[in-house]
DNA sequence: AACCAATTCAAACGGTCGTTTGATTTTTGC
DNA sequence: GCAAAAATCAAACGACCGTTTGAATTGGTT
């Protein structure tokens, strides 16, 4: 058994950002190369609808490749997802701090807390070329993947995030109750996942083709404008709609 | 060739309402244990991790009955999901030719429209037992599928609601222009799909389980009241965030 | 009782899947 | 320049996939 297959994860290579000559091309190309033809694969064909046949094929590696040097099918999408989330929820909490920094004890506008957290996501969905944009996508979807390990990968990934802004929220809203701010922050989460993946709906809608529909920056305003209305809606109390005169 | 295989959509049974003794038992039994038994497992495994071994042993048939009465696993799909989604798009319609009948050509309130929107969805997730409530979230992993035929049907089975809630909303913001209206729309199906579908989230948001997390009642007040309030943010013009004190 | 169409059944079809193997080539450290 | 380690390769593994087949069974109609 040569094949190591197994624990190869960062073993060496701590020290690569040194090194700038010599050899600093094929570094981890053939992880590289596997890991950027699964994410546009797996976006068109899904997880389970991605062989690792065609992925080899379309990265330009040996189909045992895969197993070499991630383990599974499996650990490559673990890989994939670690390699672009665990810098954005990183940059998800500096955003958080420098803004309390900023502030100096005192408290946060909830608009300034929205855009600190989604920034990173349309930061990435901008860079459309470099794939981040389908890797976004990809992203909403592994949320509602039936997979039970997926799931559990994407909540231990944005656990620390999530309590520091739940908790710079409730600081910012101290008269709403955590019950109710959790229910709201659930429903802006589930607008900006939904929002940066669908693909077909907004075509849908609109009748047409929108133009700017891929324009980063009139999304973002556009989400904080509707997030932020949102999250600061009266509490409902009775039903009080039906006036409909 | 003895089996028909095709076509087998609605030919006979026209007129199975009536005739209530006698055989009534038996109808369709084997297409509904199948599609019961598919909606449970596509959810649990998805549409690809699902086999019709699995299905068909769940299902207590045998594995040749999915094509003998679908004719193929992409058209018990379908069936599955015209089977719900047609009587509830059917009641988004009947909804808002009542509301709009009450109202006597007067305008509509936004929240009546929105309310009038959501509610089939929050009827039918309400019925946990019936399989609704697993419906519901796969419909809401329908909507991100890479399968190009899925989504294809999806708009196709919703396009005729879309539009008319579209306009009747036009009709009650005027003001509103239709691009700006377009996006909140587009946002306010995602944070509905997006809610009713997601399993792991709130728990990973509020760090414990929610008690009322299921009741459909208080999840359709807070929704409304979430969405009502994006719907009618006010447009926004330039960035108007930094007053982070 | 005999027929016929609808349905169910066990078995098999050709293909594709993720993974493993053992040899071969390339790269690295000395 | 050479031995050891890392990486690549073609080939094969057993398992499972959706679908098809043709015979057996069922149930309703004369």
């Amino acid at each position: 058994m040569p094949a190591p297959q197994k624990d190869r994860r960062g073993a060496l290579r701590t020290i690569s950002p040194e090194r700038p000559e010599k050899a600093a091309r094929p570094e981890h190309e053939t992880r590289t190369r596997i890991i950027e033809a699964a994410e546009a694969l797996f976006m068109l064909h899904g997880f389970e609808g991605t062989s690792l046949r065609m992925l080899t094929a379309r990265a330009g590696v040996n189909l045992a490749a895969v197993n070499y040097h991630f383990g599974s099918k499996d650990a490559l999408i673990e890989a994939l997802f670690r390699r672009r989330l665990d810098p954005m929820n990183a940059e998800r909490a500096a955003g958080l701090a420098r803004l309390e920094t900023e502030a100096g004890g005192r408290p946060l506008a909830p608009a300034a807390i929205i855009r600190a957290f989604i920034a990173p996501s349309l930061r990435m969905f901008e860079d459309a070329r470099g794939g981040g944009r389908n890797f976004i996508r990809l992203l909403g979807r592994a949320y509602t993947d039936p997979s039970r390990g997926l799931r559990a990968l994407m909540g231990q990934l944005y656990a620390d995030a999530m309590t520091r802004y739940r908790d710079a929220f409730r600081r910012a809203l101290p008269g709403l109750p955590h019950e109710e701010l959790s229910w709201r922050l659930y429903f802006m989460f589930g607008t900006l996942s939904y929002t940066l993946t669908a693909t077909d709906t907004m075509q849908l809608i609109a009748g047409s083709k929108q133009a700017d529909r891929y324009d980063a920056r009139l999304i973002e305003q556009r989400l904080l404008a509707f997030l932020t209305a949102g999250l600061l809606a009266a509490e409902p109390r009775e039903n009080k709609v039906r006036q409909a005169a």
